[in-house]
DNA sequence: TTTCATGCCTCGCGACGCGAGGTATAGTCG
DNA sequence: CGACTATACCTCGCGTCGCGAGGCATGAAA
């Protein structure tokens, strides 16, 4: 398996969780679960990053949770709320431009 | 001016850094400049990251520095070793990894 | 002489990823 | 019945890191 930098990761959860709750309501589980495909592997938030990243969002307002009974076990459910996707829009704006800087190093050769 | 999320930072110094210093030696001020420009002013490391920073690849053996006098001056320059560049090599890797894994999620609709 | 560019530095805060550990239910296999 | 796995949630604490704020010194220009 590929190794994995856990630095570069800061403030992806943030980016990722906005992304897929702006689609559809999702849960814990599920998310996790649809990150691992989505990425193929290279994105996978511990349950140590992802509830507490959850509960973090909706703090502040940016997701909104209703917890649904399915099979006798409990499921919170969680969607981004409208200003969730604001927030999301400008993060994503910031992560495209943060990116292609470091792409432009990277690609760079002076000499 | 555009708004910085400092979060989405992180693990990006070590990076640009050692790429930079496996070109050509640099000395801070110079590094500085050289971020602004290559990056289009969206990589900006204030000096609170860029010297703790160099210090801290220095330490890990990952950078070699000698200073020089330059007009009263001490400039000090600062070079990428071989295991500095074999770390860029795996970082930029990561790197690759973790940005495209956000793409893919980033431009994802599946609905 | 004040101001600006150069050139280096550290301290301390806050934020964040993340592993480790915990709880509980439902279904399966022997 | 007991063991094990999958589902589904959670928290605590450690370590790391970006970064603003502040500091010191020199040379040149105003």
């Amino acid at each position: 398996m590929p190794e994995r930098d856990p630095t570069l990761m800061s403030g992806v959860p943030e980016l990722v969780l906005l992304r897929l709750l702006a689609q559809r309501q999702m849960y814990g589980y599920d998310i996790a679960r649809a990150l691992k495909l989505l990425s193929r592997e290279t994105l996978s938030l511990g349950e140590g990053v992802l509830y507490p990243a959850l509960h973090a969002l909706e703090a502040r307002g940016l997701l909104r949770s209703r917890s649904r009974q399915v099979d006798g076990r409990t499921r919170i459910y969680y969607q981004a709320t409208p200003k969730g996707c604001r927030r999301l829009e400008r993060l994503t704006a910031n992560w495209r431009r943060m990116s292609e800087g470091v792409e432009r190093i990277l690609g760079a050769h002076h000499d």
